[in-house]
DNA sequence: CGGAATGTTGAACCGTTTCAAACGGAGTGG
DNA sequence: CCACTCCGTTTGAAACGGTTCAACATTCCG
């Protein structure tokens, strides 16, 4: 199962080098690592709250969320992850998993053994160095996800979160014009930004009538970048990316 | 000034002990780095946004906390620290800071440069193995910020953060009747909790008259644990915190 | 002591929720 | 190929939680 190793793990490595240093026998060694390729329908769970986790996974193809549920019921997806992204890390070092991880497509992963990255990480400190660098990343994210739900209305949440999906999708540059997969209900939007699916429908009709975005079979298309961004208060420092 | 090491640094080789192993030689390790003892008025800013983070800080005493300001100027806190918290290793690896923390009363601060601090990491996987589970303990802390936020009523929020914070700065078991410092003006807290601070007045008011907290000069105390827990659904779990 | 910052309260307003009903598309079985 | 169902989207109207604005009380601090 591990015939074309680079390929399916490329995307990890390529995400550790996105903000820390990887040399080329680092590369080399992270290539190496076993894993498993599997495949999932939309709406599986890769993790689940409560479980010890016990292996991270790559998102070779494929969208999924996170998410939490409080003693009353309520959910509140707290991230995103796009192809090519780790979805795993975050519980690296716990015990019992906090938060459930869930597909929004049907994916392929690649799953690598919590124990044979922490040895590659234990060998090699540019390797912890990455995975630390990655988790500091999200939790920048995290934090810009608590400012836009907590300080800005549905119209500026809506218009920051395809913001930063669009964004991320094409790795720093986003052309006017450009087109997305959205593969969300708008249920599970209302539940990442903290408002009724009802709210969200009306609030992405607004986008569309007032022409800042285009809508149709979970894609979404931007016809201006910069007016989006504006609408948005969008500033794409928080994502550490270097544009492309 | 390193006269009395153990003292200073023995809330951060805690903190890293509290969620992953480190053995004697680690914690002497980690105790024998170089660091600077300062003190600062409240409201000094320990981090500015924009700044490159260069080192870390244990909070020796006193509150502090992070946020984020919108393009728009809204301001939302995204976390406190207590005493004896570390409170930058969120920035470990970025080259700009992405948010600001600021004191909320006078702090005294031990301070490590980033550079002592990786040096170890690198030696010693163990530490660098700590290094990554406080930041995915923060990150957790995060999500359920992220969902209280988001899908909470004001009143559930309010008491969702005295929970947190009782719960924290007693590290782990709250006894009914409990007193904590809560040195936050009516405005933090209701921009740590996505609310108005006249409608924080209101809410805290609310919990002051149902008798789920008692509220005197920046003291909370807690006469029913139980029941405030009730109110909030508050689930300790999220903070991977070992109660003492 | 005086001035600024923080806390408190009321009343009007508004963004979002709630409830309810209808619509549309995709998939399934007869 | 139609009828049926399921799921997600759309729309309207009423209700509500939280905001806004404004005024005043209190505490803090130089």
């Amino acid at each position: 199962m591990n015939k074309d190793v680079a390929s399916h793990l490329t995307p990890l490595i390529d995400r550790f080098a996105l903000h820390s240093p990887i040399s080329s026998e680092d590369r080399a060694e992270l290539g190496k690592m076993p894993y498993k390729l599997r495949s999932y329908e939309a709406g599986s769970y890769l993790l689940r709250d409560g479980d010890a986790p016990v292996q991270c996974g790559v998102l070779v193809s494929g969208f999924a969320y996170r998410h939490r549920v409080s003693a009353a019921g309520l959910r509140q997806i707290v991230s995103v992850s796009i192809p090519g992204e780790v979805y795993d890390l975050q519980q690296l070092h716990l015990a019992t998993a906090d938060h459930n991880v869930q597909t929004l497509t049907r994916c392929t992963v690649a799953t690598i053994a919590h124990a044979a990255l922490l040895e590659i990480a234990a060998k090699r400190p540019s390797v912890a160095r990455a995975i630390s660098a990655t988790t500091i990343v999200d939790l920048s994210i995290a934090r810009e996800w608590m400012l836009n739900i907590g300080r800005r209305d549905a119209r500026m949440r809506t218009s920051h979160l395809f913001c930063e999906l669009a964004f991320r999708l094409n790795r720093g540059s986003v052309p006017s014009g450009h087109t997305f997969d959205l593969p969300m209900t708008q249920e599970q939007l209302g539940d990442a930004l903290g408002l009724t699916p009802v709210h969200i429908n009306r609030t992405v009709r607004g986008l569309v009538k007032d022409g800042l975005i285009v809508n149709s079979h979970r894609s979404i298309t931007i016809p201006n970048w910069g007016a989006l961004v504006d609408e948005a208060g969008f500033n794409s420092r928080y994502l550490h990316m270097v544009p492309i």
